[in-house]
Formats: C-alpha cells, sequence, structure tokens
DNA sequence: CCGCTAGAAACATGGGGCAG
DNA sequence: CTGCCCCATGTTTCTAGCGG
C-alpha cells in the first residue's frame, strides 16, 4: 500500500495511470460531499470529474501544506458552491427543486429502518447549508476537526459549533437515535461511470500538454 | 499525569424587522 | 430615522474522556 504522497510522486513521475487509484479511493467522499451542496446527481458527477481533472492539472501545484485528501475536498467544494452560484443565477427557483430529489438509492443492504432512512435522508438535505456541509464531513465521511476546517477555511471552533448545532437540528426532527452510516451511500456503476470519464480526460489532457511541449 | 479532542454552555456580535 | 428586540452565528471558556 502507497500512500497518496507516494502516489502523487509517481504520478508526476509519468505514471499517470495510477491517478485512477486516487479517484477510486476518494470517489465516496467526494460524492456525499458535493451531493450536500448540489441536489441533483448527474450535476454532481459532472463536479466530480471536473474536481478530478482539475486537481490532476494542479497537481505539481500540491505542495503536501494539507494532506492531499483535503486538498483534493477543497478543490470539489469549490468547484460544487461554484457550480450552485452560476446555477441559481440562472433560475431562482431551488426550493422545488430540492423535495423531487430526495429518492435516490441507496444500495447498500442495511440494518436500518428504511423508512427511517428516508427521514434522516430529508432531514439533512433541510439543515442548512453549512450546517449540512460540516455534518456529512464529520459524521458521514469520519474527517477529523482539523481536516474539516481545512477544507472549509473555518475555525475549529466553528466547526465544532456547527457540527453540535447540525446534530441538534436533526435531533429535533429524528426522535430516539439514528445510524448514519448508510446515509448518502455511492453507487458502485457511478464509480466506474466517473472513473472512465475522468481517466479519459486525463489522456487526452496529456496529448494536449505533449503537443505544447514539442 | 499530560496532552489532545469533543461537547456543552455562556457570552458577543451583527443584521433584519418593527413600533414609535 | 431611531431605538429596540429577536434570531442566527461565531468565539470563549470550561469540563469530561481517552490514550500515551
Amino acid at each position: 500500500m502507497f500512500t497518496d504522497e507516494e502516489i502523487i510522486h509517481r504520478i508526476l513521475d509519468g505514471e499517470d495511470y495510477l491517478y485512477e487509484a486516487l479517484i477510486r479511493k476518494y470517489n465516496q467522499r467526494l460524492y456525499r460531499i458535493s451531493r450536500s451542496i448540489v441536489h441533483d446527481e448527474d450535476e454532481v458527477e459532472d463536479i466530480m470529474q471536473t474536481a478530478y481533472l482539475n486537481a490532476y492539472l494542479n497537481l505539481a501545484g500540491f505542495k503536501g501544506k494539507s494532506t492531499f485528501a483535503t486538498w483534493l475536498t477543497k478543490i470539489l467544494i469549490n468547484e460544487s458552491l461554484l457550480h450552485k452560484k452560476r446555477q441559481s443565477k440562472r433560475s431562482q427557483v431551488s426550493l422545488e427543486k430540492l423535495d423531487s430529489n430526495y429518492n435516490y438509492e441507496t444500495p447498500l443492504s442495511s440494518l436500518m429502518n428504511s423508512e427511517l432512512k428516508a427521514v434522516l435522508e430529508e432531514s439533512i438535505a433541510k439543515l442548512p447549508e453549512k450546517y449540512r456541509l460540516v455534518f456529512v464531513m464529520r459524521e458521514l465521511e469520519d474527517m477529523s476537526t482539523n481536516e474539516t476546517m481545512d477544507a472549509l477555511d473555518l475555525t475549529e471552533s466553528n466547526v465544532k459549533v456547527r457540527l453540535n448545532r447540525a446534530k441538534e437540528m436533526l435531533r429535533d426532527v429524528l426522535s430516539g437515535h439514528y445510524k448514519s452510516s448508510d446515509v448518502y451511500d455511492f453507487h458502485l456503476s457511478r464509480c466506474d461511470k466517473i472513473v472512465n470519464r475522468v481517466m479519459a480526460e486525463i489522456s487526452s489532457a496529456i496529448d494536449i500538454r505533449d503537443h505544447k511541449r514539442d
């Protein structure tokens, strides 16, 4: 097993195909996080694709100031927010779109009552974006407070209080306890789809780059 | 025992709405 | 317009628990 940093070194040394391993590793995380900003699945796919591509093209600029995971997450969040901003400019109607998009599939079998899961997903989706983002990153993706604050450019205390308030809001809706591990699951076919697309984009990007070099 | 982290509570601030 | 209140948000501070 190689660390991300080792893989990146090898990619920069010419082993471009290794980028696929990184994509597969972080697909689930990026999907959930982007999905907590943008509701439409297809749009999330596009955003992830763009984020992976941007990350790849700027890989040489990654200096290891934070971890690769955080760096990549940051790129994704920026891309997601950018997309959302563009979209809200085009059409002001976003509210009615919210409800129709909650019913996406969560393929893995779970111990959780499906009705409860649906309620939980809906409740999460209804959280204000800042709370939802922190909640998804901390609770669903198991990111540390430090990772989360780096990715979102927040203070430590702010991450803590947002997480607690998110939970508080969810508690108001959900009586009793909840199990969050299988919310926002990432469908495997979707994973392959994105991997293939990004690797295709990368190979053409490499062609262009090599062309320019000549 | 020490250091780190999470969480809860108290406190501070800033904006929006509203009566006068 | 002004003063006031309420609400959302962020910071500070304290406590508890966990592992080295």
